[in-house]
DNA sequence: GCCGTTTTCGGCCCGACTGTTTTCAGTCG
């Protein structure tokens, strides 16, 4: 690739100087400037190359001029003289021993310094023959930490996706509440809580009056494999799935200050106590402390936002960039609210490759509470398994009026539209003619295949599908699969832009695997006038609740639900969805 | 290296748990 480096690579060569110069041991305030600029980084909603054109990067909240200027130079260049020379010094080798559990840097530089270990291999080999134990403060206990977290380090190298944090999380909370009725209130916090697409662990949250008692009760979970540690108000366990759980239980008075603290972003934690410590207060889990050490406790996350003067900000907005700013201004958005999600655009049936019949996705739906719902099977194409042409297409629609008859005759308000899911083709036709698309509801266009092509080619693929008239939805925009493949590298800026301009939707598709769009574009594509939609995708009743996944993720892109067209109703959607058939392509 | 309602210098978020220890450094979140 020749194109400059995304967000996410700057936000990494950040991290990675910061871990280096950790290690070299330099001064703590320098690399933990790093990190602050790469927290800001990650979490911005456009490029970099936006911010700089617009002359904005030092405006960005850790960036300085020195950082500044190597983003510049990163943009420019896509290399950075000054990591180059740190990595002289110490090489990406040594780097990855911070994978492993309980080693920091402090650590690694110490072995790479004295001892000249400098991979994860020449690691376990020193620990296997013994040569740690000589080193002052490594005891037989911290050697074999060290052998199991090499172990764990190399086993476990993926993030859990949201979807299965979140059942977990909602089972251990479950056998928690169970275990101990008298327990006060209980959630998860951290990553899971603010709606990340993946999760390193969970952070369970406990008030009880009795904190040991649920700690005791926690460590001895059926699911737990190993205990790491245990303490009076927190225990770190691994669960069968692998996935590691903290729990951190505390006395009710607590309970808002704590989950405020847990639920982080660390970021986020850091600008709220600087904001503290403006007003004399010191913030932690337990609350803020006065000057003269008394202590002001928060029972809800509320009344500590209120403590700083400002409204309570919602969990998935926690980043450290621009929260804070917009609950000061009073500009926090009213996010998305799952329950105003009046109908699911998106859904599969066994006409093509679902695995039930509409029917039986339609009695799902309707226990959702929706009003509505859209039938959009594959169109026939390549490889899409048994997808529907334009003959089935109209066998297709005869059923889907059979049932609509058949709610009207019980005056069941409820109603099926008829779409498709259409093929964009990697230069941006479509698989089905525009006769076949003018006779259906609302079209869905999504692309399956050649999905790693030149950004200019995804690009101006997806900006043909979104100027058909009869496209009303482009599905899952980049087609990535979390954890397996990188979706299209579309200019985002492009595509939000044109989708503003002729009304079509772009669609957070809520695959627990795909969240595509994803919270950053969604984010950028609203503050671009775009409008958005969350669908399930559903290819089985049990799907349909995954919109669940899809509406945290607008949520996290600050949606609010005008901006969400599933929240409209039937009439206003289908009024915009008829005059967009008249966009000039 | 960044930053400002104690501003252009002198600070920089906070605490639990662990291991190896007689008082604490390192890791983690």
């Amino acid at each position: 690739m020749t194109s400059a480096p995304s967000n996410h690579d700057i936000a990494n060569m950040m991290y990675t100087i910061a871990d280096t110069m950790e290690i070299m041991g330099e001064d703590r305030f320098r690399y933990q400037a790093y990190r602050r600029a790469g927290d800001a980084i990650q979490e911005l909603p456009a490029t970099l190359s936006t911010y700089r054109e617009r002359g904005e990067l030092e405006t960005l909240p850790g960036v300085g001029k020195a950082i500044a200027a190597k983003i510049g130079e990163l943009l420019d260049t896509g290399k950075l003289t000054f990591y180059e020379r740190l990595q002289e010094k110490v090489p990406a080798t040594v780097l990855d021993m911070l994978r492993v559990p309980g080693v920091g840097p402090r650590t690694v530089g110490r072995l790479y310094r004295e001892l000249g270990i400098d991979s994860l291999t020449t690691l376990r080999k020193a620990a296997e023959e013994g040569k740690l134990n000589n080193v002052k403060g490594f005891g037989t206990k911290t050697v074999e930490g060290i052998l199991q977290g090499i172990a764990v380090a190399e086993q476990l190298d993926r993030r859990t996706l949201l979807f299965d944090a979140l059942r977990s999380a909602e089972a251990i909370i479950t056998s928690l509440r169970q275990a101990i009725p008298s327990i006060h209130s209980i959630s998860y916090a951290g990553s899971l809580r603010r709606a990340r697409q993946t999760i390193g662990d969970l952070d369970i949250l406990v008030a009880a009056d009795e904190p040991t008692t649920v700690v005791q009760a926690f460590t001895t979970l059926p699911n737990v494999t190993q205990v790491v540690s245990s303490g009076n108000e927190k225990a770190t366990v691994y669960l069968h799935s692998g996935l590691q759980a903290d729990l951190i239980a505390l006395k009710p008075v607590m309970w808002g200050s704590a989950l405020l603290h847990f639920t982080g972003s660390q970021a986020h934690n850091i600008r709220f106590r600087e904001l503290a410590l403006a007003r004399g207060l010191s913030f932690s889990e337990h609350g803020f402390k006065h000057a003269d050490g008394t202590m002001l406790t928060c029972a809800t996350e509320e009344e500590a936002y209120a403590a700083i003067d400002l409204p309570w900000i919602p969990p998935e907005l926690r980043e450290g960039v621009g929260e804070f700013e917009a609950a000061k201004a009073k500009r926090l958005p009213a996010l998305l609210d799952i329950a105003d999600i009046k109908a699911d655009l998106h859904m599969h049936s066994s006409w093509s490759d679902g695995k039930a019949s509409i029917r039986e996705m339609v009695e799902t739906a309707k226990t959702l509470g929706y009003q509505f719902v859209v039938m959009t099977d594959h169109s026939a194409y390549l490889s899409i398994t048994n997808g529907l042409d334009a003959a089935r297409l109209q066998q297709q629609a005869l059923e889907v009026a059979e049932i609509n008859a058949e709610f009207a005759a019980r005056n069941d308000t409820f109603r099926v539209l008829h779409g498709v899911e259409v093929d964009i083709t990697p230069d941006g036709a479509l698989a089905l003619s525009d006769e076949v698309l003018a006779g259906l509801d609302v079209v869905v266009a999504s692309p399956h295949i050649n999905l790693r092509q030149p950004p200019e080619k995804a690009t101006e693929r997806l900006l043909r599908a979104i100027h058909n008239p009869h496209v009303d939805i482009i599905g899952h925009p980049t087609g990535r699969l979390i954890g397996e493949r990188e979706g299209a590298d579309i200019d985002i800026d492009a595509i939000g832009r044109a989708a503003a301009e002729t009304g079509t939707f772009l669609e957070v598709n809520s695959g627990p695997d795909r969240l595509d769009l994803d919270a950053l574009s969604v984010h950028r594509v609203l503050d671009l006038g775009a409008t958005i939609v969350v669908n399930s995708d559903a290819h089985h009743p049990d799907h349909l609740q995954w919109i669940r996944l899809g509406a945290l993720t607008a949520r996290r892109g600050w949606a609010t639900s005008e901006r969400v067209a599933n929240t409209w109703g039937y009439d206003r959607l289908m009024e915009w969805v008829r005059r967009n058939d008249t966009k000039v392509s």
